[in-house]
DNA sequence: GTTGAAAACACTGGAGA
DNA sequence: TCTCCAGTGTTTTCAAC
C-alpha cells in the first residue's frame, strides 16, 4: 500500500543547493540560479516547479528591516490561558492572527502556554498592546514578557 | 544638523501595499505587483528599487516547509552562559551561527541568556545536538528546553 | 539532461498631465 | 510623481532532441 497522498519529492544535493540559493535571494532569476547550481535553465526551472508543487517550497517572501519599518523593539511574551478548551484556543489564535503586532506565535506543550513575538515601536506601545489588546482577549490568565537585545541568527528554516 | 547617514525613505500607503504583496509572494513579477497596487510598472519598479536601496527591504527568501524538509520538531532552548564576558558571547554566537540545527538566536536582556530555536528530525537528534554540540560550547552553564506543538502565526516582520 | 525559438517580462528614457 | 509608450536586452517557457 502506498501511503502518501501528496507527490513525494526526493530532495537531492542539487535541490539543496537550489534551496540554499533561494534562501539567500529568492528573486534571483532562474538563469542565475541555474548557473550557480551547475545546471542549465530548463531543468533548474523544472526542479523549482517540482519543489513548489511538492509543497517543500511554501512560497517566497520579502525580508524587511523591522527597525527601519518603525518597529525596533521585539518582546517575547508567554501567555497562559485559564482553560485549555479547544474553543478558547481557537478564539485566542484568531485574535492573535489579527494583531499586527504579533509576528510569531507558537502553541507550546505543557502548561497551556503560547509563546509570542511582538514587534513594537517602543515600550509605551508595548504597554498599550498588553493592556489594551492582549489581556482583553478572553481566557488570558497570565503573561510573562522578556525583551531581547539583539538578534544573533535568523534563518527562516533549517536546510542541512 | 542632519543626523541620518543613510537615505531616508518615507514609506507611504502604496509602499506598504507593495511590501504586503511581496511578503505574500516575493517572486511576483513587477507587472503583477504594479497592477495589484494600482500603479503602472515603471513607478512600481522604482519604488521597489528605492525600498531595496534604503535598506527597508533587506532581501528576499524562500519559505520552506520544515517538516517536509525532514525537520518536523522544533525546540526552544534557553541558554545561560557562566560569564557575561564579551569574548564568551562572541565565541558562543560564532558556534551558534555554525550549527545548522539553530534556526534563530536572540540575545536576551537580564540574565546572560540566549533564546534559540532548534529544528530537528526527532528528539533523539535533539538529544545528540544538546549533549554532543551545544553543551560543549565553552561557557554554557545551563539549558532549559521547551517544545512547541504547533506554529500558530508566522510573519517574517510586522508591516502595519 | 540539452538546445533553441517564441512569448513574456524588465529596464530605460522621454513626452505630457 | 504619475501615465503612457516605444525600444532593447533579458528571462521564461515549451517543444523537440
Amino acid at each position: 500500500m502506498v501511503a502518501s497522498t501528496a507527490v513525494r519529492h526526493d530532495v537531492d544535493a542539487i535541490d539543496r543547493r537550489i534551496l540554499a540559493e533561494l534562501q539567500r535571494d529568492a528573486r534571483m532569476s532562474i538563469q542565475d540560479l541555474s548557473s550557480r547550481v551547475g545546471l542549465s535553465a530548463s531543468p533548474c526551472a523544472r526542479r523549482v516547479r517540482n519543489l513548489e508543487q511538492s509543497g517543500l517550497i511554501r512560497g517566497y517572501t520579502v525580508v524587511i528591516d523591522e527597525p527601519l519599518m518603525g518597529f525596533p523593539i521585539s518582546v517575547f511574551v508567554s501567555v497562559k490561558l485559564d482553560h485549555q478548551i479547544d474553543d478558547r484556543l481557537r478564539s485566542f489564535e484568531l485574535a492573535v492572527r489579527k494583531f499586527p503586532e504579533v509576528t510569531d506565535c507558537w502553541l507550546m506543550t505543557g502548561d497551556r502556554d503560547y509563546l509570542l513575538r511582538i514587534a513594537v515601536s517602543d515600550l509605551i506601545e508595548f504597554e498599550h498592546f498588553l493592556t489594551g489588546k492582549l489581556t482583553k482577549v478572553e481566557g488570558v490568565a497570565s503573561l510573562e514578557s522578556s525583551i531581547p537585545i539583539r538578534r544573533v541568527k535568523e534563518n527562516s528554516a533549517r536546510l542541512e
